[in-house]
RNA sequence: GCGGCUGUGGCGGAACUGGUAGACGCGCAGGCUUCAGGUGCCUGUGUCCGCAAGGACGUGGAGGUUCGACUCCUCUCAGCCGCACCA
């Protein structure tokens, strides 16, 4: 008896699809007409390669398969690319480890993903592979630089930046989670530097509104982004230091509480700090205050519970609502990062402005009270809620949220403030003082100052160097011949920018590029990229849910403002998948509980290790890998190609020799072939509900199973178990797609992939009978069959009927009935 | 603190717009096949009572709406994730 060997036949698929190019669509406008159908770009976010891929890789990029099979098979000429990230961190520290250069690392790697993801049958257009490190592509990543150096988007600036010891690099404000680097999680540093940035706060708003623009979204994502933007409306006041003729305006989102303010506050890095304090007593414990908060940790400082510090300044301002002398101090509880760096206080309605005032012992003044009705606790500080205001003038008396506007337009009409709206989104950081990326293409010349390289010397190519260990400036300050250059301006004598870019930039643009892979001219063609774009489903992990996603949404617009492209969204649906882990942990190679994936799918097949991961739970969950799980997936496909393996039918079109009027067994299993047709196209259509897709074709295979032996009697019960069987083989391709082709090719001698997705007959899909279950008070009694056309009055009786009904009928009398039909009866009753 | 998500058998999870709770898989138990193990095929499997028929209980907890609630409403508990001195 033969066996089910994965391995056999999904090479031999493999090298059908590779010699075919089966999965290679053509742009528009190359003469093939395939581009009538309407289009679905389905993309997984390109991984970065770094050693071999793990399960991670396979949930995403199985899922992601599923998606563009179905499309595929539902009519849509499907665009599914696949390439790497290859610049980063990890191959350089690699580099610095080992020696090995990190372009050769790099190399292998790639390797490795593109035979495992070939090894796993992924359905890619391998006519678009890119990798990010290639000239050929970060050309175009220096190109769309330049562009935004142009449009004013890309900028240098020296600014309190985040630096990672550790890495010795720079870091983005994403990459510093709880003041601590990404990377490495050494604690990060502040300090002074000139850097690249990119201007996403211009997006700012864009950023927000466009969520409209987006199909589908997972909420929890959109959220994630709107905290992250920060959006917040108030007002800018101005207050002014007479004494130093300074005007300092703060953003507030109360100036509901201005007549409350007692004092004034300014962030350690301020830049008017010095000149207000020079020359004063108050110079010396200023300085002091301002180094030591400077040499503190961003972790330390972001502490809220740590009591609060600060100096005086010996200095004060004029708060603008009332004329009234304000006392000035530094405090490093106000950041220089946020608004404008500098603060009004308003201690009676603010939780960090209260504790401030109790340290140094502050005047307190309440301007409004609370409300009565809301809360009970009369009189108890710092108060932020509403109620009327006091203490404010001519304000008095009036509900606060009413006065708000009022206000700022009183502020605005004396020129002392305006409304205004505030983000707490920073510009981009994207320069880093490191080797494996790609260089910025700018050149700092004496005279001229900085000089964007010329498109047409575009790429500035990355130089090989011995050493690429970080010292603080970027490693390719010793490719000393690379760094002299002439000024593209004046020809006189430059240097060229040795910082490289975070390589999140690469990924911001790549899905651009696949487009149109090839073109030497540009970076994509525009015509192209409309015709392709948005990506109609994107797939990828939530751990890229801000800055990944929000730096490609800004390149997209960038882009389309700069008249590149129209999409002024990338991705139209995103599908977030759920982490897998190992023995309820997440995998790490210190807790040893990694799965690698080429193992198993030498094992079970990779059609086996797919499928499972689909059928773990919904995908956009996590789950845990269990081996016997893919055991028992293994197992189903072993069932599934057995049923067909022993099947003695020749291979032919579905429909052919099924009964006209089937009933019996046969009438049964093309019914649950219906069943499951339908049920899966629904679960694949309603938020990939790939589980219940995978289940359901489990359950007709087990119908097949049970009916087997009746139906394989005669010639037409074999055509509706062939019929079953090259069913299942159907709807479990997405999943399974070499199993499926080897069954289907057997059964009906007919490539899977070639067929329309099936569509369930409406005639099997109901059965004659249904049952329905009988209640009494809305509990379960017993079942009746009936006939699905059976009036109401007749299945009340039948209902009554049945024995253990009536039982639980006995001596008591109805008051109510209730159908829903094809569900059930109830039958309320009450003892008579 | 703010925002979001999730709580269902021994385990992963089903249950579409309120209508048979536990599909499907794992695990476990039994039977058949087999010299045996494994594989394969079949059956059973929420808990408790009962030989059975049947009954009681049951979706984190407490209330409520309804003929009927995993599903809707109110309160509450637990866990996970994101942000966090953001003015």
């Amino acid at each position: 008896m033969s066996q089910y060997e994965p391995r056999e036949i999904e090479g031999r698929w493999q090298r059908v699809w590779a010699d075919e190019g089966t999965w290679e669509v053509p742009n528009p406008g190359t003469g093939e007409d395939r581009a009538e159908r309407p289009k679905a770009y389905v993309l997984e976010m390109l991984p970065y390669p770094s050693g071999e891929p793990h399960v991670g890789h396979l949930k995403c990029y199985a899922v992601g398969d599923a998606i563009a099979h179905f499309r595929r098979r539902n009519g849509f000429e499907v665009i599914h690319p696949m390439g790497y990230d290859s610049f980063g961190l990890p191959a350089e520290n690699n580099a610095i480890k080992t020696g090995e250069p990190p372009l050769d690392a790099t190399r292998k790697s790639i390797e490795s993903f593109r035979r495992q993801f070939t090894d796993w049958g992924i359905s890619i257009d391998w006519s678009r592979e890119l990798a990010t490190h290639e000239p050929d592509y970060y050309r175009w990543t220096q190109w769309i630089f330049l562009r935004l150096f142009e449009a004013g988007l890309a900028y240098r600036d020296r600014a309190p930046v985040q630096w990672c010891p550790e890495d010795a690099t720079v870091l983005a404000n994403e990459q510093v989670i709880d003041g601590r680097c990404e990377r490495c999680g050494t604690e990060v540093e502040t300090r002074n530097l000139d850097q690249w940035f990119f201007r996403t706060t211009a997006y700012a708003e864009q950023l927000l509104e466009d969520f409209e623009r987006l199909d589908s979204w997972p909420e929890h994502v959109i959220t994630m982004q709107r905290n992250w933007i920060g959006r917040s409306e108030g007002a800018e006041v101005t207050f002014r230091c007479e004494e130093a003729g300074i005007d300092f305006p703060v953003f507030t989102t109360r100036p509901d509480t201005l007549f409350g303010a007692t004092f004034f506050v300014l962030a350690p890095e301020h830049p008017a700090l010095e000149e207000l304090v020079e020359g004063t007593p108050a110079e010396e414990p200023v300085r002091e205050y301002v180094n030591a908060s400077a040499r503190a940790s961003v972790e330390e400082r972001g502490d809220e519970d740590r009591p609060k510090t600060g100096v005086p300044l010996g200095r004060s301002v004029i708060n603008p609502v009332n004329e009234e002398e304000i006392p000035m101090f530094v405090a490093d509880y106000v950041l220089m990062d946020y608004g404008t760096g500098a603060i009004m206080a308003v201690p009676a309605h603010d939780e960090r402005d209260f504790a401030f005032a109790t340290e140094f012992d502050l005047p307190v003044r309440q301007v409004i009270e609370p409300d009565r009705d809301s809360s009970p606790e009369e009189g108890e500080l710092p108060y932020t809620g509403d109620g009327p205001m006091i203490n404010s003038g001519r304000f008095d008396g009036q509900f606060n949220r009413d006065a708000y506007r009022e206000i700022i337009d009183w502020l605005t009409e004396e020129g002392r403030g305006e409304a205004a709206v505030n983000y707490r989104l920073r510009d981009w950081l994207v320069s880093r003082q490191r080797y494996w990326g790609a260089p910025i293409p700018m050149v700092h010349c004496e005279s001229c100052g900085i000089v964007p390289v010329p498109e047409a010397d575009l790429p500035v190519l990355l130089p090989e160097i011995e050493d690429y260990a970080p010292r603080g400036k970027s490693p390719l300050e010793a490719a000393t011949d690379w760094v002299a250059v002439d000024c593209p301006a004046c020809g006189g004598p430059a240097r060229r920018e040795t910082d490289t870019m975070d390589t999140f930039v690469d990924s911001s643009w790549y899905f651009l590029r696949y487009l149109d892979p090839g073109n030497v001219e540009e970076a994509f063609s525009r015509e192209i990229v409309d015709h392709w774009m948005p990506v109609d489903q994107y797939i990828g992990g939530v751990e890229h849910a801000i800055l990944h996603l929000l730096y490609a949404r800004f390149f997209v617009k960038a882009l389309a403002d700069d008249g590149r492209l129209t999409v002024r969204e990338p991705f139209a649906n995103l599908f977030t998948q759920g982490m897998i882990t190992r023995d309820g942990a997440k995998m790490s190679k210190s807790r040893g509980n990694t799965v690698s994936p080429a193992e198993y799918v030498a094992r079970y097949g990779a059609d086996a290790a797919r499928t499972y991961v689909c059928f773990m739970g919904p995908p956009e969950r996590g789950g845990d890998w269990t081996d016997e799980g893919v055991e028992g997936v293994h197992r189903f496909l072993a069932r599934l190609w057995r049923l067909a393996d022993d099947l003695e039918v020749e291979p032919a079109p579905l429909g052919e020799g099924l009964p006209a009027q089937p009933d019996g067994p046969a009438r049964e299993i093309l019914s649950k072939a219906n069943w499951a047709i339908d049920k899966a196209t629904r679960d694949f259509e309603r938020d990939f509900q790939f589980n219940t897709v995978v289940a359901a074709v489990m359950e007709l295979v087990n119908e097949c199973y049970r009916l087997r032996d009746e139906l394989s009697g005669d010639p037409e019960g074999l055509a509706c178990l062939r019929f079953a069987t090259a069913t299942a083989a159907s709807l479990i391709q997405p999943f399974a797609p070499h199993l499926a082709a080897e069954v289907y090719e057997k059964l009906a001698g007919e490539r899977v992939w070639e067929q329309p997705w099936p569509e369930p007959d409406p005639e099997l899909l109901k059965s004659d009978t249904v049952t329905l279950v009988v209640q009494v008070n809305g509990k379960v009694r017993g079942r009746i069959e009936v006939d699905e056309a059976v009036a109401e009055e007749e299945l009340l009786q039948l209902a009554r009927a049945e024995e253990n009904v009536a039982r639980h009928l006995e001596g008591t009398e109805t008051v109510k009935e209730v159908v829903v039909p094809g569900r059930l009866v109830n039958l309320v009753v009450r003892p008579a």
